[in-house]
RNA sequence: UGGGGUAUAGCCAAGCGGUAAGGCACGGGACUUUGACUCCCGCAUUCGUAGGUCCGAAUCCUGCUACCCCAGCCA
């Protein structure tokens, strides 16, 4: 997000330009992740926010994990966070924190809020809690509002000893019971749960509440601006009547934006992990996953991602993006640095009739047409050669201009062939192809200088190497899965991934290694796997396919 | 029914009283040893809606409508 500026560049602006709440100051943001799962598409929104935004006006960036409910949090989850913000390319230096680590603080505080006759211990159980709640038009109520400041001090004393049992009671902020906002009405700041926490072990039985909690962790850290989704704009008044109320060292802003939605997909981690617990996909880093580590592995890069981001901005609508966005996004960046290969996905035999048995030769190819200084590499070349299937029709539907019975095709640097014909099985199916080569047209452009119209791709039989090709599509067949009044495993896409063994690729591909990326020529993206690619056993994922304007008419 | 938000093209999104940027998608064409890339051209007489103010309104005012979030001891 660098050119154009959204309303939280003016308001940062405004606050640390002169008169500003923050005049002089530097700008310091911080990204806070629950580790509960693996960030996905949508948290890299607010990732890219938080630390551009710092990157920007040349503050800082913490990253912290949001760690204050021991019951869905998990230590598992921390490293695979770090990793997918690094390969992300941002950097939090040795400011690294944990929302846990200021338990005692945060216990300071809410001492001070009961001495200060702004917070009491109720009793009410969870049940009766929600019968006190009052609805749309009437307060909420509770019997313990005005206990007495010592007795609320014993008993939350006790409350951290654990004399109690969990939901026996909690404390509570002393607001509005009759506020329009919900989040006013006297919000539970410290429920009582006897959980060893992941990073504090035994020593709690009580834990702070998002509410109470995150606003100390922004001030404890000298955040200026608390950056958030949309949903936690009617929090803000309670944010900031922590802010006001205890005495914490600074007082960060909150602001909120919209988060991001692709179609085709989910993003709710709830189903997420449905979706890799019940082995709909193969884990979370699958590569349909919209996950980063599944993007990854996909072959996606960071620079698709960031320029996804910041090319759809930061506004208060809800957004939903086109899939196709990204893919574009993706394509982009590929076509000025993937090594291009020629690759054989549905391969089918040409035979060049007229070429000698037994000679081979070798041809130059240009490795990225973008980028000259990529070099070239050779490419062997001899009588029997493995083409895409689709690459031959017998009999051509219109427009159709590659290989059919009496048309001239151009091999991809090779020789222009001319077709015989083909052998078909007893049911039918093609199994060769038959062509003649015009030995003057070598490096593939006739001695005559009349055009050819097609290029078509190719591997030599005798030197090519089988790979498994696995060709992905979006999870889900309908724009919103999300959508409240269908079920969203309704639409899983059955199609979405196609393995394909017994493709045919070219004998450079021997050394790929996982990760490498490559085009196949006029096929589309490809990325040897992290997990199952390795020399003599090649796997590539299809990260996006290149377009394609062939339409057949009718 | 209370509170908080948001409405500009199929999608994302600029616009901040002076006469609707840009990108994606889509359609057409040029170029092409990738039906890719690149390059041209087209794509909102109108900004949720109805009024009002003004020489002038997507921008200001008023009413209405639609959609999103909030009644966890989740974040």
């Amino acid at each position: 997000m660098s050119e154009y500026k959204s309303f939280i560049h003016e308001a940062i602006e405004e606050d640390i330009g002169p008169g500003g709440r923050y005049e002089g100051k530097k700008v310091h943001t911080r990204f806070p992740p629950e580790p509960n799962g693996y960030l996905h598409i949508g948290h890299a929104k607010a990732l890219e926010i938080d630390f551009g935004m710092a990157e920007q006006y040349g503050g800082l960036c913490n990253l912290r994990m949001d760690d204050t409910n021991p019951t869905k949090e998990d230590e598992e989850y921390v490293e695979a966070i770090k990793e997918d913000i690094k390969w992300l390319g941002h950097d939090w230096d040795d400011r690294f924190y944990y929302a846990s680590s200021y338990f005692d603080k945060m216990y300071e505080y809410a001492v001070e809020l009961i001495k200060k006759g702004l917070a009491y211990v109720c009793q009410l159980t969870p049940e009766e809690m929600k019968e006190h709640r009052g609805d749309l038009t009437h307060p909420a109520t509770s019997p313990y509002r005005d206990r007495p400041i010592e007795e609320s001090l014993d008993l939350f004393e006790r409350m951290k000893n654990g004399e109690f049992e969990d939901g026996a009671m909690t404390l509570r902020a002393k607001i509005d019971l009759a506020s329009g906002n919900f989040n006013m009405r006297d919000p539970a700041i410290y429920r009582i749960n006897h959980m060893r926490h992941h990073n504090t072990g035994d020593k709690w039985c009580i834990y702070p509440m998002y509410d109470f909690a995150h606003p100390i962790e922004d001030a404890l850290e000298g955040i200026t601006h608390s950056l958030c989704s949309l949903e936690f704009e009617a929090h803000r008044p309670l944010y900031d009547w922590v802010i006001e109320n205890v005495s914490v060292p600074s007082k960060p802003r909150q602001i909120e934006f919209a988060r991001l939605g692709i179609t085709h997909t989910v993003l709710s981690k709830r189903k997420l992990r449905n979706m890799v617990e019940t082995g709909l996909v193969d884990g979370w880093d699958d590569p349909r996953m919209p996950t980063l580590c599944g993007l990854r592995r996909r072959g996606y890069t960071p620079a698709s991602i960031h320029n996804f981001h910041s090319r759809n901005g930061i506004s208060k609508v809800n957004a939903v993006v086109d899939f196709a966005f990204l893919e574009y996004c993706l394509r982009e960046d590929l076509n000025a640095t993937a090594k291009r290969v020629m690759g054989v996905v549905h391969p089918v035999k040409l035979i060049i009739d007229n070429y000698p048995e037994g000679q081979t030769e070798t041809f130059t190819v240009e490795n990225n047409p973008e980028r000259p200084e990529d070099g070239t590499r050779e490419v062997s070349f001899s009588k029997e050669l493995w083409i895409e299937a689709d690459d031959f029709m017998e009999v051509p539907e219109k427009k159709y201009f590659r290989l059919f019975p009496g048309n001239e095709v151009r091999l991809k640097s090779a020789y222009v062939i001319k077709c015989t014909g083909c052998d078909k099985d007893a049911d039918g199916n093609v199994t060769a192809v038959h062509a003649e080569y015009e030995e003057s047209s070598r490096g593939g452009n006739p001695a005559d200088g009349r055009r050819i119209k097609a290029t078509i791709h190719w591997v030599d039989t005798k030197t090519a190497l089988d790979a498994t090709v696995r060709l992905y599509d979006r999870l889900f067949t309908v724009e919103a899965p999300d959508l409240a009044d269908c079920n969203y495993l309704d639409y899983i896409n059955p199609d979405s991934l196609k393995v394909v063994e017994g493709a045919k690729v070219e004998a450079s591909l021997a050394d790929a290694k996982p990760a490498d990326r490559f085009q196949f020529l006029r096929t589309g993206y490809f990325c040897a796997d992290t997990k199952d690619s390795k020399p003599g056993h090649l796997v590539f994922n299809m990260a996006v396919s290149l377009k394609d304007s062939y339409k057949p008419e009718n």
